[in-house]
DNA sequence: TTGTGGTGT
């Protein structure tokens, strides 16, 4: 990374040196190594036109090798460790070369996409090579995430977050827009950039030679790559510290203890630098920081000399200010303890690390795709990941990283590479959006890790209930509208309904509740009494016919109150959850507009107007009928997740299943009598023990028209072996048949089993 | 009994 010191100690020059120590300030060191980088123009470049890329980047020696690369193959795979430069040289390399810019037929000039899996890293690499090179930021060089577009006519090279690319392959899948595309940090096979490689395969090929992509990854698994993309790989050193390991097995149900006596033990034994504890979430986390204190404070009154200490808690659901509080410099002499969950592994770099403990699990999400339930399960942690961990330890000095798990758990145990999130995922939208592109056969398209059978036929089937395919898999126009929508089909199903329903407001506001992060704060239970205020202060806020109503009239709460930070404090709600939705909220009503065929704007406008009325009349009970309609609306989208009371077990039976399922404890409708109810998440580990959470309760009037739809699926015709088995009789409508059978039999989340045992039938190079 | 790893349009 730009900046860092060299392993020698020297800085590489002036500048250098200048924001080495910018970035030990807090306002840089709070953000990921990308933005830090970007941060650093405001010291450096005051009075010089242009910031230099520093000059030992390792990337610079490979300069007119990865042009050379280029021009011969139209894909490349490049491999480079942190600090190499990739991210930040190489487009500019593509930019600055004639001898490239001769390849390609058009006059006006290259253009480049380089994907980001998050927006502040795409945010970040943008303003620094726009500065590098000495232009203003959106003129040049841009960036487009998500909620803003700082790019325009003359941008050459455009950062981007992968979503927003593969929202641009909507409307144009060649992407004749670019001629180079570059797929950053890889590895870390996100869902977007999963989906993004076989799209851009596709388009590469049809481009013919005009063109051409590159994909850089941080670890190596360059097997998987260059046999699924055919290419050449270049592997570029990287410039971090070595990192000793040490293995220290403990069982499972002990490493919080084991992870806190270890972390002690090092604040007393070892040198300068900081320590970073990953545990799997954020309880673990409270903790261990309950317990470090508590250890520590026994050391020092049993006369122990004991250095200063400062412990900490680090994971996502955090207020942002708590969260600023870990990146505050501490006083010379005196020690940061970290207890993190993964959001430190790639999202946020604490600086001055020097030592890592690694508690071997972190948690992650899997989708079932044949009960529709999510689940969150604690899970070993992948080489990869293991790695990465370590590498934390060895960014401004050699490191040492101490493991709860043996040597021969690493190697025999963990998985080479996380399990890629399309494995994982619901892909009623991933689908959606192939079909909308054109790509007729999604069940056999060629993915790199093609999601199982059975995950793509059950997405296909939610499309074909929510009347965004027809009985033959084809796209509907409503799928059309549907797939404009950035959001999960089923939610964008609500709002077209809506629209019609004359309840566009109401359903605008829930939908982009439901999509924000979770806006309930709930203290750690290790602070019990703020955790019993927090229950009994969000209870006022529930309506009683549901979550969804709760969510609405939270939100119009939060908004009478101005918008209120404070308001949201002392009511335990995310500020940062709540603004989220009202983003998203704005972004919601304008595409809609133009994707509905009514004009929501009047329905929007009419249904303010009614609510301010009602609010001067202080008639409160007439606002029942848009309340009403949105229930109903959300039927449209979720019928298929409704269930009807079963009285005797005091739980509810999903319709057209054989599951039992009670309401999580939060929920409004816990402990109701409410003979049907509709659900939009269903969460829990196994299908003995699952819960709906949001949930709401129905009037089967609104239900009954829609539910018949559930018995008219038919597979074979819906993935199109309907037609292919004129051809082919016997065997494809066999292979059908097998799917419905497969379909049925499966009962508990498999993704990670089917993984583990494709992997094991070809195990990896090692 | 019961919790919410992290991203993104």
């Amino acid at each position: 990374m730009p900046g860092d010191t060299k392993p020698n100690g020297k800085t590489s020059n002036g500048r250098s040196k200048r924001s080495r120590s910018r970035s030990r300030s807090k306002s840089s060191a709070q953000k990921s190594d990308k933005e830090a980088a970007g941060e650093q123009k405001v010291a450096s470049t005051r009075g010089a036109p242009r910031v230099q890329a520093p000059e030992d980047l390792p990337v610079l020696a490979y300069r007119e090798n990865i042009i050379d690369m280029l021009v011969e193959n139209r894909i490349i795979v490049v491999v480079g460790e942190t600090g190499s430069g990739k991210t930040t040289q190489i487009p500019q390399y593509l930019l600055d070369s004639e001898r490239f810019q001769c390849l390609f037929e058009n006059k006006r000039g290259l253009r480049v996409a380089i994907t980001q899996p998050r927006r502040v890293a795409a945010v970040a690499m943008a303003r620094r090579v726009s500065d590098e090179r000495g232009t203003r930021l959106g003129d040049v060089v841009g960036y487009c995430i998500r909620f803003e577009d700082k790019s325009g006519a003359s941008t050459r090279l455009r950062y981007m977050t992968d979503g927003c690319l593969l929202r641009e392959c909507l409307g144009d899948p060649n992407l004749a827009n670019y001629d180079v595309v570059i797929l950053d940090e890889a590895h870390e096979r996100s869902l977007h950039t999963d989906v993004l490689f076989a799209l851009m395969k596709r388009a590469v090929k049809s481009r013919n030679g005009q063109l051409r992509m590159l994909v850089t990854s941080a670890t190596l698994d360059t097997g998987a790559f260059s046999e699924y993309f055919d290419c050449p790989v270049l592997e570029v050193p990287g410039r971090s510290f070595t990192v000793d390991l040490h293995y220290h097995p403990v069982s499972k149900t002990q490493r919080v203890e084991a992870a806190v006596n270890v972390a002690l033990n090092l604040h007393v034994r070892e040198g300068p630098g900081h320590i970073l504890v990953f545990l799997t979430g954020m309880e673990e986390c409270e903790q261990a920081v309950n317990l470090a204190n508590t250890k520590l404070q026994n050391m020092v009154e049993s006369g122990k000399e004991v250095s200063d200490c400062l412990i900490v808690p680090l994971y996502g659901m955090m207020q942002s200010d708590d969260q600023r509080n870990v990146f505050e410099e501490v006083p010379e002499g005196c020690r940061k303890l970290v207890f993190s969950t993964n959001i430190a592994e790639t999202s946020l770099t604490v600086a001055g690390v020097g030592f890592v403990v690694d508690c071997g699990y972190c948690k992650q999400k899997f989708f079932n795709p044949t009960t529709g339930m999510e689940s969150l399960q604690v899970t070993e942690v992948s080489q990869v990941q293991a790695k990465q961990r370590a590498g934390r330890a060895g960014r401004t000095q050699h490191g040492k990283c101490f493991r709860l798990y043996s040597e021969e758990t690493f190697h025999r145990s963990l998985l080479k590479i996380t399990v890629p999130e399309i494995l994982r995922s619901n892909l009623a939208s991933v689908s959606l959006q192939m079909k909308a592109m054109g790509i007729e056969d999604v069940v056999n398209f060629d993915f790199m890790e093609p999601p199982d059978r059975v995950r793509l036929v059950k997405s296909l089937r939610l499309l074909f209930l929510i009347g965004a395919l027809d009985a033959d898999g084809k796209l509907t126009s409503l799928g059309e509208r549907i797939s404009q929508l950035p959001l999960e089909p089923q939610y964008g199903r609500v709002l077209l309904s809506a629209v019609d329903l004359g309840c566009v407001s109401e359903a605008l506001t829930l939908v982009s509740m439901l999509s924000s992060e979770g806006i309930w704060f709930r203290p750690s239970r290790q602070n019990a009494d703020q955790w019993e205020e927090a229950q009994a202060t969000q209870e006022r806020f529930v309506h009683r016919l549901g979550d969804h109503l709760t969510l609405i009239r939270v939100y119009n709460m939060w908004e009478e109150e101005g918008c209120s930070p404070e308001w949201c404090k002392a009511n335990f709600l995310h500020f940062r959850a709540l603004r989220q939705a009202r983003d998203i909220r704005g972004q919601l009503y304008e595409q809609l507009e133009k994707v509905s065929e009514a004009s929501v704007r009047k329905a929007v406008q009419k249904r303010e107007r009614d609510d301010r009325d009602r609010r001067r009349d202080r008639d409160r009970g007439s606002s029942i009928g848009a309340e009403e309609a949105l229930l109903q609306s959300l039927c449209s989208g979720f019928y298929m997740q409704s269930a009807r009371a079963c009285g005797a077990a005091g739980g509810w039976l999903i319709v057209g299943e054989n599951v039992l399922v009670k309401c999580e404890s939060s929920s409004a409708m816990d402990g109701s009598s409410a003979e049907w109810v509709l659900y939009t998440d269903l969460v829990g580990s196994t299908v003995a023990n699952c819960m709906m959470r949001t949930v709401s309760a129905m009037d089967h009037k609104w239900l009954q028209p829609l539910l018949p739809k559930l018995g008219e699926v038919d597979m074979k015709r819906l993935v199109g072996l309907a037609k292919v088995s004129k051809q082919a009789p016997e065997a494809e409508v066999k292979k059908g048949a097998e799917e419905v059978a497969k379909d049925r039999a499966e009962k508990v989340g498999g993704a990670r089993e089917r993984y583990l045992a494709r992997k094991n039938k070809t195990p990896a190079k090692s």
